[in-house]
DNA sequence: ACCAGTACCTTGTGATACAGACTAGCGAGG
DNA sequence: CCTCGCTAGTCTGTATCACAAGGTACTGGT
């Protein structure tokens, strides 16, 4: 997609994974091929991972380590309350903005 | 709005501002003007400067100064053939963003 | 002379995604 | 046995971007 779509995922991409987390937990192994898988083909591994962590600090997500069969344990991701809060939050800002674009999509006809 | 508007301004502002030029040439200031009654309070002036210099070097637009009755002379912008394309692009992009984030704000609940 | 409004520019900072490399555990094939 | 491939997570350096905060310059009104 291009740098476009890189810059664009700037703040929305936190809002995007935390919007999954809020449907099911989640480890960023998995979250990152469903990513692949929905056409977000470029996204970078190490992106989502430091994002994860990032969430987590900001106490966003709660975290269990669970053991895999297949490979390293997995740090499952949950959203908590005050993610939960956030993340009404960024639906509003994404309405806002999703709102004035459509808006000058059409005015530019 | 706060920082996640911010930060989801980021790759998209500068959509938002070729989609204006395409409708119509205009300047910096007026640009800005225009921004913050659409909503976009908090843009700040020196964003948009900074953004019409990064998209002249980048040639998607041309300029044209243009002596005031009031003030200095102004920088009127307007998107040619290769912002055109560009702002296709965009939209492009765009599209693909929203419709994952409408999916995911639904499959949400 | 001063101030408000118009119009543009510059420097430094923080946040973010990416590239690329690395660690580590497990199973299968040579 | 041992390397390869997949799973899973981590780390360092880089580029881009919006912002804060300041400055410059020109005009008209008081």
């Amino acid at each position: 997609m291009g740098k476009q779509a890189t810059e664009m995922l700037k703040g929305t991409l936190e809002g995007i994974i935390l919007a999954i987390l809020a449907s099911r937990s989640a480890y960023g192994y998995e979250i990152t091929a469903w990513l692949r898988q929905q056409g977000f083909s470029e996204i970078a591994e190490g992106t989502v991972y430091a994002l994860l962590v990032r969430v987590e600090q900001r106490g966003l997500v709660d975290v269990e380590k669970v053991p895999s069969e297949k490979g390293p344990p997995r740090k499952v991701y949950s959203l908590n309350t005050q993610g939960q809060e956030y993340l009404t939050e960024f639906w509003r800002t994404w309405s806002f903005l999703s709102e004035r674009l459509e808006q000058l999509r059409d005015g530019g006809r």
